[in-house]
RNA sequence: CGGGGCGUGGCGCAGUCCGGUUUAGCGCGCCUGCUUUGGGAGCAGGAGGCCCCGGGUUCAAAUCCCGGCGCCCCGACCA
C-alpha cells in the first residue's frame, strides 16, 4: 500500500479524553477513531490488524475442528424468555423494537439462538458432537463503557458453541478448545495465564479465562506461589484459606458502644482502636423480596460470584429502605445480634471471639459479639473474596496477585440451555436425550488493544509481526529524490510480489515526520531508503521493537527482509 | 446509578469568575507559494467556528440564570 493512497490519519497529539495508553495510541495511530461513547469504527489501518487477528482465530478453530458459521445479531425476545435471560440479562442487553411493537434483542452473546438452530437441525446422535462458532460484532450496554475497544458497547466477538452427547465428550473438547485458545494467544504474541473463573451470567460450572499479563489490567487474578501446584483463578472465585482468628481470649459480655456517624469497617475500626478483622460486617441482600444477612470479616470482601451460588443467582444487595426495614437502623450499622432473619456467614467469621458488629440501632455497635452465643448462623459458606498472602486451598502455600486483561473465556455449560430451551436429540438407543454444551468466547477487538498494552514504547506501538497492519515499511527519505525515488519502488514491487505486506511513505514529508509515524503506527521492520544508497549502495534495516539497524546491500535487501519476515512470523 | 470534571474550527487549549475592547484568540493539522530535506522545518499568504442544544435575564450573552443533551474520570458488570 502507498501512504498517499491510504487513508491512515495519525494525530500528533493523543486526545484528551484518552487515559489508557492502548487507547490514546489506537487514535493516534489512526486504528480507531470514537463515534459516540463504547462505539468505534475501525479505520483501515485497525481494520487491518482486526483482520490478522480473525485469521489466526480462524485457523485455530480450524484445526480445533469447528465450523464457521453466521447467526443474526437481532434476536426475537421470546428466545430470550425460553432461556429466562430476557430478565436475567438487565440492562446490559440492547433491546429494540420494529414496527409492530414486537421486541428484539442485539445479541451480546448466542446461545439461546445457537441453541435453537441446532435442536431444530441436529436431532441424531450422529451428528455429533458439533462445534459452530461465528466472528461478529456484540452489543452490551456496559454499565461504563471505558478504555477504548477494551470495554465497548460495540465490539468483535468470536464465540463458538460445541454440541456433545456426552459430558465425557464435552471434556474432551474442552481440553481441545483450551489448546487452541493457547495457540491463539501464544501467536498473537501474548504472555498470559489460563485461569479458573466465574461462571456469571453464562452460566455453568467449569470455566476459564485467558488473562493477558497488563498492570493496567482490569481483572485480578490470584495465584499460587508453588509452581507445581499452579492453581490460578480469577479473584472473584479464588478459593483460599484466609487465616483464621483464633483466639483463646475469654469470652466478655456484650456490650454496646455510642459510635455516631460510624458507619464505615474504617470509620468504627478507627474510632474504637480494633483492627479491622477484629469487626463483623454484615451485609443485606435481598433475594426475591426476602431479605437475608451475609457476614464476611470487617477486612474482607465479598465475592459476589461465590454468594450467588452460595445463596441464589438473583441476589442483589438491599437498599438503603430496605436495611431500614429490616434492621430499624440506618446503613452501617446492621449486625447479626437480635437480627431475625436468615443469617448465612463467610468460613472466616467462624472463629471470631470478641468481635464487633452494628447494633442495629442507628450510631450504635455492639462489642464482645461471639457467633453461636450471641447469633446463631445458618450455613458457613466460602463466601469472601481471598487475596495476596492468603493460603492455597490447594496445597497451603502462599497465593500471590497479580493483574491483567481478559481476553477470552471457555465455559462447559452442560445441560442449562438444553434442558430450558428443550433441545434434545435421538440417542443411541433412540432416547431423547439433551444437547451437553460448551461455549467459548474470545473479545477479538480486545486482543488488539491488549497487545498495544503490551507492546508500545514511548514512540508509539510494537506490534508483533502475526498481527502487524504491515510487516514491513520503505521509508525513502526523500521521495522527489530520483534515485532513492526508483531504488525504493523497486523494493515495493519487489516486496509486493513476493506477498510481504507493505507500505511505502511515498509522501513528499520531511524524513522526521515519516521516521515518526513509522513508528507511531509500529510496523515491525523500517526500510529506510536513503543517503548511504549513493554513498555505500545500502540501505537500511531498523528493528521497531528494538531499534537495532543494519546496512544492507540494496541487492540483497529483499531476501533479508523476507528472512526477517519469516523468522518472525 | 452515586461522586468529580468537561463541552469554543479536524485535534489540543485560552477566553467564562467580573457581560461590552474579539472582527471569538493561540498551538498543531489543512490549502497556496518559495526555501529546506536522516527524527514531527522556516518564511509569506489563506481557508475553516449554529462558542453542545433550548429557553430566560439584558440595550448587549461564549460569558449570568433555568432546563436538557453529550463526553471523560473514580466506584458496583464482562470478551
Amino acid at each position: 500500500m502507498r501512504w498517499t493512497q491510504s487513508f491512515i490519519t495519525t494525530l500528533r497529539e493523543p486526545p484528551s479524553d484518552a487515559d489508557l495508553v492502548s487507547h490514546r495510541l489506537m487514535i493516534r495511530a489512526g486504528l480507531i477513531s470514537k463515534l459516540s461513547s463504547g462505539i468505534y469504527t475501525f479505520l483501515p489501518l485497525g481494520l487491518r490488524v482486526l483482520k490478522k487477528v480473525e485469521a489466526i482465530v480462524r485457523d485455530e478453530m480450524a484445526r480445533a475442528g469447528a465450523e464457521e458459521l453466521l447467526l443474526p445479531i437481532l434476536s426475537p425476545a421470546e428466545l430470550w424468555e425460553e432461556s429466562g435471560r430476557w430478565g436475567e440479562y438487565g440492562k446490559e442487553l440492547m433491546r429494540v423494537k420494529d414496527r409492530h411493537g414486537r421486541e428484539f434483542a442485539l445479541g451480546p452473546t448466542h446461545e439461546e439462538i445457537i441453541t435453537d438452530l441446532v435442536r431444530n437441525r441436529a436431532k441424531s446422535y450422529r451428528q455429533l458432537p458439533l462445534c459452530l462458532y461465528q466472528i461478529q460484532t456484540k452489543f452490551r450496554d456496559e454499565i461504563r463503557p471505558r478504555f477504548g475497544v477494551m470495554r465497548a458497547r460495540e465490539f468483535m466477538m468470536k464465540d463458538a458453541y460445541s454440541f456433545h452427547e456426552s459430558e465425557e465428550c464435552l471434556d474432551k473438547y474442552y481440553r481441545v478448545m483450551h489448546e487452541a485458545y493457547t495457540r491463539i494467544f501464544e501467536r498473537c504474541g501474548f504472555r498470559f495465564r489460563a485461569v479458573l473463573a466465574d461462571s456469571g451470567l453464562i452460566g455453568g460450572d467449569v470455566t476459564h479465562e485467558f488473562v493477558a499479563l497488563a498492570d493496567s489490567g482490569e481483572s485480578v487474578v490470584i495465584s499460587c506461589s508453588n509452581p507445581d501446584c499452579g492453581y490460578a483463578a480469577t479473584a472473584e472465585s479464588a478459593e483460599g484459606i484466609i487465616a483464621r482468628v483464633t483466639s483463646d481470649e475469654k469470652e466478655n459480655a456484650l456490650e454496646k458502644v455510642h459510635t455516631p456517624g460510624m458507619g464505615s469497617v474504617e470509620e468504627v475500626s478507627a474510632f474504637l482502636g480494633v483492627s479491622p478483622s477484629r469487626l463483623i460486617k454484615t451485609l443485606l441482600y435481598t433475594v426475591d423480596g426476602v431479605t437475608v444477612s451475609v457476614l464476611v470479616r470487617g477486612d474482607r470482601e465479598i465475592s459476589e460470584a461465590k454468594l450467588m451460588r452460595a445463596l441464589d443467582p438473583g441476589a442483589r444487595l438491599s437498599t438503603p429502605g430496605e436495611i431500614l426495614d429490616a434492621t430499624g437502623a440506618a446503613v452501617g450499622y446492621a449486625g447479626p445480634v437480635g437480627l431475625d432473619m436468615k443469617i448465612i456467614a463467610d468460613e472466616g467469621v467462624k472463629g471470631m471471639v470478641n468481635a464487633v458488629s452494628g447494633a442495629n440501632e442507628t450510631d450504635y455497635h455492639l462489642l464482645n459479639i461471639v457467633p453461636g452465643r450471641d447469633f446463631s448462623v445458618d450455613g458457613y459458606f466460602d463466601i469472601a473474596c481471598v487475596r495476596a498472602g492468603d493460603r492455597c486451598g490447594r496445597c497451603g502455600s502462599e497465593l500471590a496477585d497479580y493483574r491483567g486483561i481478559e481476553l477470552g473465556q471457555i465455559f462447559k455449560l452442560g445441560t442449562k440451555y438444553s434442558e430450558k430451551m428443550g433441545a434434545v436429540f435421538s440417542g443411541r438407543n433412540g432416547e431423547q436425550r439433551f444437547f451437553v454444551m460448551g461455549c467459548y468466547g474470545i473479545g477479538v477487538s480486545r486482543i488488539i488493544a491488549a497487545a498495544i498494552e503490551s507492546g508500545h514504547d514511548k514512540d508509539g506501538i510494537i506490534w508483533p509481526m502475526s498481527i502487524a497492519p504491515y510487516c514491513v515499511t520503505i521509508v525513502p527519505v526523500n521521495y522527489s529524490d530520483p534515485a532513492i525515488r526508483e531504488s525504493a519502488e523497486a523494493l515495493y514491487g519487489a516486496l509486493r510480489r513476493d506477498g510481504v505486506e507493505t507500505l511505502i511513505d511515498d509522501r513528499d514529508e520531511r524524513a522526521g515526520v515519516k521516521f515518526k509515524d513509522a513508528d507511531l503506527i509500529g510496523v515491525p521492520l523500517r526500510v529506510t531508503v536513503g543517503k548511504k544508497l549513493s554513498s555505500s549502495g545500502t540501505v537500511e534495516l531498523t528493528k521497531r521493537s528494538d531499534g537495532q539497524t543494519e546496512d544492507v546491500p540494496v541487492n540483497e535487501a529483499v531476501n533479508r527482509i523476507m528472512d526477517f519476515v519469516a523468522q518472525e512470523a
